[in-house]
DNA sequence: GTGACATATAAGTCTGACTTTTTGGGTCTG
DNA sequence: CAGACCCAAAAAGTCAGACTTATATGTCAC
């Protein structure tokens, strides 16, 4: 997926970041450089690299006389995509794929509302050729094409909002649909309701209504929250 | 603020990292580590520990034989809290600004709700506590008490949600608003329709009405997002 | 008990030598 | 002239070792 191994720091990295994140350290824990470049065989520049960029993700501090100590969950840095990717992979999973959904609730229909208003020409026809690939891929298991036209989709989307900070989940929605389709309970085909829905999205898109376009998407994301029961009865 | 100056490769981020993300190192350019070593004057380990630290942020890549080129904007890690900071020192901190505006009228509204269903008792009362510290400045140039309870009501609100992604918003919260009273055009007292609201998104989540806190919260937003022009008339 | 002081500890820093990857160019050949 | 191929330079990457600095903790006098 991502650069797995840019170095021996990055090797490192994707050892301790997912142990980290895993709770495999409890908050408190204390850690020693030396020992760390011992366990993992590369020398004390490349580790001290590695604890420098745990300690930018909030992972750990580290502080003169007492070591590298892990902190406290609530410190992380739980936007950073590598944060993000090494707790999926890990045993919280289910908990984390939860808290982005309703992420995604929040932000998608706002999107999807701003779309409406600042998407160019070029980004409607995107929108309306990633809902069709939805559409074509909608029956007889075709599950990856669907969820490459769907995660095409979610991210134009939020591009189209024209705000910076929304377009920079596209990879957290990319992962959450993924995560949803390979791990998570997803029925042989897509709901058709679904289906219809980002089809009609695309529509008011296109045609300026922000307020349909907010409504629509809305929807959607109630869908997404119902497959994980989230929804209060 | 937060933590100057913890060690020299910190200090070195507090130059590049506001430089770069200023736009002072166009995406595409080229910087050597050991160039940037002497720049600062320190060691080579410590220039690379800086460098990884901006790596992470997705600000810079490092390649062999090319060296640290500065990546595209689109490519940044904008919910890292440090490169928030360093954005919002500096010349692009009102476009920043309405960014961050925009994406809190996404998140509150719906952490609102949730808070609504989650809170705690200690929670609901920390929550009045805020809005009664807001009234009671919200008269007499006392922007600065009124600040201090504006921003731990809405850390409130985010951390009762109950949602950890939400939870961690609190920061970037906080420096808007701080950011508002600060450098963007306040007035002299806050507005007392804005006060109010507080005060009833307080009593709506104490009563477990979802629907009320939200559409209230939502108001708020909104009124942020008229200060700033944002709203289309 | 309290305060000043000594000490041990682990991170922080610097330096210099060496390795590895990559790229750009130059050369050879068809 | 085009393409394949090889070489050398350049820059990051890695390592080892010596030294510096901050600081937690224990000790001792008062």
């Amino acid at each position: 997926m991502s650069t797995p191994g840019r170095g021996l720091h990055g090797r490192v990295l994707d050892s301790l970041g997912p142990a980290i994140t895993a709770g495999e350290y409890p908050p408190g824990s204390v850690l020693r450089t030396d020992e760390l470049a011992q366990h993992f065989a590369v020398s004390r520049s490349v580790m001290r690299e590695a604890v420098r960029v745990l300690e930018s993700m909030h992972l750990v501090e580290s502080r003169r006389r007492v070591g590298v100590t892990v902190r406290p969950k609530a410190a992380w840095n739980l936007y950073d995509p590598q944060v993000i990717r090494w707790r999926l992979a890990g045993a919280d999973r289910p908990h984390q794929l939860r808290s982005l959904t309703v992420l995604r609730s929040a932000i998608e229909p706002v999107a999807a509302g701003l779309a409406a208003k600042h998407a160019t020409a070029e980004q409607c026809a995107e929108l309306t050729e990633c809902a069709l690939g939805m559409v074509a891929n909608s029956r007889g298991h075709k599950l990856e094409g669907y969820l490459v036209h769907d995660m095409a989709f979610h991210r134009v989307i939020l591009v189209a909002s024209g705000n910076e900070m929304f377009a920079r989940l596209g990879d957290v929605v990319a992962e959450v649909l993924a995560g949803r389709t390979h791990h998570e309970v997803m029925f042989e085909d897509p709901d058709p309701a679904a289906v219809t829905l980002h089809v009609q999205v695309a529509e008011a898109v296109r045609e300026g209504d922000a307020a349909r376009a907010e409504q629509l998407t809305r929807e959607i994301t109630v869908g997404a929250l119902q497959e994980l029961d989230i929804l209060a009865p």
